[in-house]
DNA sequence: CTTGTGTCCTGTAGGC
DNA sequence: TGCCTACAGGACACAA
């Protein structure tokens, strides 16, 4: 389930491994993998390809390349990056790219859901539409409570729903949502547009800082350990979670003795703590 | 436009 | 042990 700060951390970790390196050819082991174009245009367009930089929009991590191309990624819940020797094997690979290096950059996602895309820059597809019509990085300036209360506003949907919603605040998914609705003590039920106006600035300002410290920690590997960093190793904000996957248990929050509630909302698992958010 | 629901896809966990 | 079902969840299609 990689949300911003785990993209965020993929970015990073890549950047020194990919960058300046010439992709060589790719192979497509899963051809529905491919979102654009075709499997055929895909390994023609990607061989030769170099790198120039890893951006990062929302949950897309995006591949820069010479001649004005951009590969980009979105790993969905259970993607995986990584460079690897030139004959190690990857479980549920999807797309591996040999490098100039001997290397290979490889995806895998054992549920076939996420995709990679071969656009050119300033010339996306439909099938990128998504991406196009994202919002504001919550992290970045232009994210604040002005722009958060005049998206709210006059919505009668769950306040939990559109902070999944990417047109409003790229990036942020189950865990983060969660999370920051817990700091700003609002209840994820609470309709969007009934927020108060301190409410939505608590809650501008918890989307923020969640983010931020979630890239600070490198990401939330849970349990199921299906976020991994490139090499491997684990991120380490599921430790700090105030909420999230703590069903049952005692609030984090010193003093307080609530118990963290769990429930659906939009179709998504919520948790909250009963007495700190209201 | 808004809101809610179903679908994609596969591995895993739990019930019996 | 093995079969079956529910669930996980990001994005999108679709209906009302």
């Amino acid at each position: 389930m990689p949300e911003l700060p785990e993209v965020e951390t993929i970015r990073l970790r890549l950047r020194p491994l990919l960058v300046g390196r010439t992709v060589v050819r790719a192979h497509v082991r899963r051809p529905d993998i491919i979102g654009f174009p075709s499997v055929a245009g895909f390994r023609r367009g990607i061989a030769g390809r170099n790198v120039a930089g890893l951006e990062r929009r929302g949950k897309y991590l995006v591949v820069r390349l010479d001649r004005g191309m951009n590969l980009v990624v979105h790993l969905r819940l259970s993607g995986h990056l990584e460079v690897v020797g030139g004959y190690e094997e990857v479980r549920y690979e999807r797309v591996r790219f040999e490098l100039d290096n001997g290397k290979a950059f490889s995806f895998a996602e054992p549920r076939v859901l996420g995709r990679v895309y071969l656009v050119q820059r300033d010339k996306y597809p439909r099938a990128l539409a998504g991406m196009m019509s994202m919002g504001p990085e919550p992290i970045h300036a232009d994210f604040d409570a002005a722009y958060l209360g005049a998206r709210l506003r006059g919505r009668t949907t769950p306040v939990k729903n559109l902070l999944l919603d990417q047109r409003i605040a790229c990036g942020v998914g189950n865990i983060y949502s969660d999370e920051a609705l817990f700091r700003a003590g609002i209840r994820p039920l609470r309709r969007a547009g009934r927020l108060a106006k301190v409410e939505v600035g608590r809650l501008a300002r918890a989307l923020t800082d969640v983010l931020t410290d979630g890239i600070k920690w490198c990401g939330t590997t849970l349990g199921d350990g299906r976020y991994r960093l490139p090499d491997g190793g684990a991120g380490s904000f599921q430790k700090r979670l105030a909420v999230f996957g703590r069903e049952g248990e005692r609030c984090r929050r010193r003093g307080c003795d609530g118990v963290v509630r769990r429930q659906r909302i939009g179709g998504r698992s919520t948790h909250f703590c009963p007495v700190c958010q209201r």
